[in-house]
DNA sequence: TTTGTTGATTGCAATATTACGATTAATTAT
DNA sequence: ATAATTAATCGTAATATTGCAATCAACAAA
């Protein structure tokens, strides 16, 4: 296909489009809103919370978890997951900055 | 494969995801910056800005115009590209929405 | 130990995305 | 009309993502 190389873009256009790609599936969403609505560890009801199978919420954990936006600690047999408030909070800011261009940008156009 | 269906998901969830898709590519996100940057109609010079070839930043603006976060005005031969304003306001307010929620949970876990 | 429970991993199949050459469409200049 | 310019579209190849059945690993209960 031709993958458009990370070095093609600045650093700051890759970490969004990282956290972005993250948002970007409603069930990774969904886990986050339910992990904050808890607001304190989850131990696995996440695959009847959501409709889908429990290999596939392992996954997108899983990404998360890569991602540092979650927190997985093993609980005896379960594992408890809950957001990771800081990094999340450090995410919050590079995004915010992104999304907020336009307060800079007073122009009319078009 | 087996999609995950939008109906599994609630209306303010898919339209979180559909927006962070949006940002899930750095060239898309390099464009909207530009746009942002220059702060005015550009007139296809995203193509020389970028590295990516003509076909494939049509094709990026295409998919933006479609979600309503920039306006294309064709004037002669070349097409004025802008960020409809308007639009990414309403969309930031959805995203903020989301990314803001760890204010609202004071819990300590883990 | 055996059984049950929980969650990760593996191995696929289905689908979606990305990139670009070639072409087309629309407009302008000569 | 012809040529040049600009950007959209088509077709297709490469790659990435998603979903799940099957399996595995770790631990707990009997």
């Amino acid at each position: 296909m031709g993958l458009a190389k990370t070095e093609m873009f600045t650093d700051e256009q890759n970490e969004i489009s990282l956290f972005a790609k993250a948002f970007g599936h409603p069930a990774r969403v969904s886990i986050l809103q339910h992990l904050f609505k808890i607001d304190s560890c989850v131990c696995g009801d996440l695959v009847a919370e959501i409709g889908l199978a429990q290999p596939t919420i392992s996954q997108h954990l899983k990404e998360l978890k890569l991602l540092g936006l979650i927190k997985g600690n093993v609980e005896g047999t379960s594992v408890c997951y809950c957001i990771d408030k800081e990094n999340w909070t450090a995410m919050k800011n590079v995004m915010t900055a992104f999304l907020d261009q336009d307060l800079k940008s007073s122009g009319e156009c078009c």
